[in-house]
DNA sequence: CGTGAGGTTGAGATCCTTCAACAGATGTGG
DNA sequence: CCACATCTGTTGAAGGATCTCAACCTCACG
């Protein structure tokens, strides 16, 4: 149920552009619109997901459990979905979620999701490309996991978030480091190794924010691949 | 160019279910319907693909490099397509394809595949479920590869591939050893290795022949997880 | 029979994790 | 304002997991 002005907002998002209105009306007639402190869970592994979630400012952490181990599958800022699969499969949830950053999200019912995704071309087409993108950015993922050494995609981690602030070498980890250690798939005694070993390539750590005084040394180390790290590719 | 015979075949694929007979046209207005000897490279890492490609018969590995190393990121086998994101989007690949299997593949114009997304909801809809299928399969690989020891990942992809087989205990790897190794996140030395402390799990390797002998016992080990390891969820 | 490719085995190095102790920052109640 | 608890992050030592390198083995094939 949104206010009027909630729902001018909400209809002026990406993932309707293209939509007819009747789509969004339907979309965002069981919808909500709210704001979430840090640390709520918005979805359950294994549970089927009622809502479709779409982030419109803060960040939500994506994360997985295996017997007595968790760990971060991806971290979600504005203006991504989230559990889009399962939504879409009316499966459950393979991750659950919970707010890093206090977040406003908008909630679309599954179950008119499916239907516009059968009656509206243009919604379909940017539910293929939210989750086309989605896959991509997962299949960087892995490959990061795969093929480097945890040194290594701490370098690339730092080398990119730097790029993407402006390159003024001076960069502040956005949350907990022991987020950004799992989101590395490691453990956060290895994450303060790590910095401690980019300490003699010209990283300076003071708290969560970090300098970077030898870029190229950096980027040696790293050797960023656009297949992996380009955020844009 | 089909003929008659490779049309009706054609559009019979599940990834054509409920579209318009004008979006089917469309589609296969540029196809090609080919066999490909194993060892065919189908895709390029890196480069953009001009072609959607679906699989009818044989199988597929999809691989990626960094450095001088590589991976395998899956194996794709019927009914499934694959470089579906990067046509989707039109950016390149991030993985290259090589044949494992002898292979009939159906290879779909990429921009007819863009224009159809477009105007046929019912082929959107159907590009969607393929990609939020391919999206929850790679997740799981993810949480596989993050949350599983190598010896974990290698019991459960045997008990996995022993339930997909009929539960009749006896599994056969259906490539190159090396292939499954790299799938599995390690090197082929540590694959034997597992195979070997397997022995004492009641687990028998004869080439590519593997029996099971104490199922109980591989279970326990394995400890597999319906959110990673079953293939419908 | 040689030869080569895929697979196995062993030894050593490296990477990563675990466990434990400690430091620093923050918050609370007396 | 201080004593104490708590949470996050750091550091060290030890062990485990995984990789590298090299030798060897097996089998299909010319």
């Amino acid at each position: 149920m949104l206010s009027r002005q909630q729902y001018e907002e909400a209809s002026r998002l990406q993932i309707f552009s293209g939509c007819r209105p009747e789509t969004i009306a339907m979309l965002l007639e069981g919808a909500f619109l709210h704001r979430f402190p840090e640390r709520i869970d918005l979805a359950k592994e294994a549970e089927t997901p009622d809502f479709l979630h779409v982030v419109i400012s803060g960040a939500v952490e994506l994360y997985a459990h295996y017997r007595d181990r968790e760990t971060t599958i991806e971290v979600i800022g504005p203006p991504n979905s989230f559990i889009t699969a399962a939504v879409v499969l009316d499966l459950p949830n393979l991750k659950s979620a919970r707010v890093i950053e206090p977040a406003k999200i908008l909630m679309l019912p599954a179950a008119s999701v499916r239907k516009a995704l059968n009656e509206d071309a243009a919604f379909a087409a940017r539910i293929a490309t939210e989750l086309a993108t989605a896959y991509r950015y997962i299949t960087k993922d892995l490959k990061n996991q795969k093929l480097r050494s945890s040194l290594e995609r701490l370098a690339n981690w730092l080398v990119r978030r730097d790029r993407e602030s402006g390159s003024r070498h001076r960069v502040v980890i956005p949350f907990e480091k022991r987020v950004l250690a799992a989101q590395l798939g490691m453990v956060p005694e290895n994450l303060s190794r790590g910095f401690a070993t980019l300490a003699r390539f010209g990283v300076k750590v003071k708290g969560s924010a970090l300098e970077i005084h030898d870029p190229q040394a950096l980027e040696n180390l790293a050797k960023p691949d656009p297949l992996i790290d380009d955020p844009s590719s």
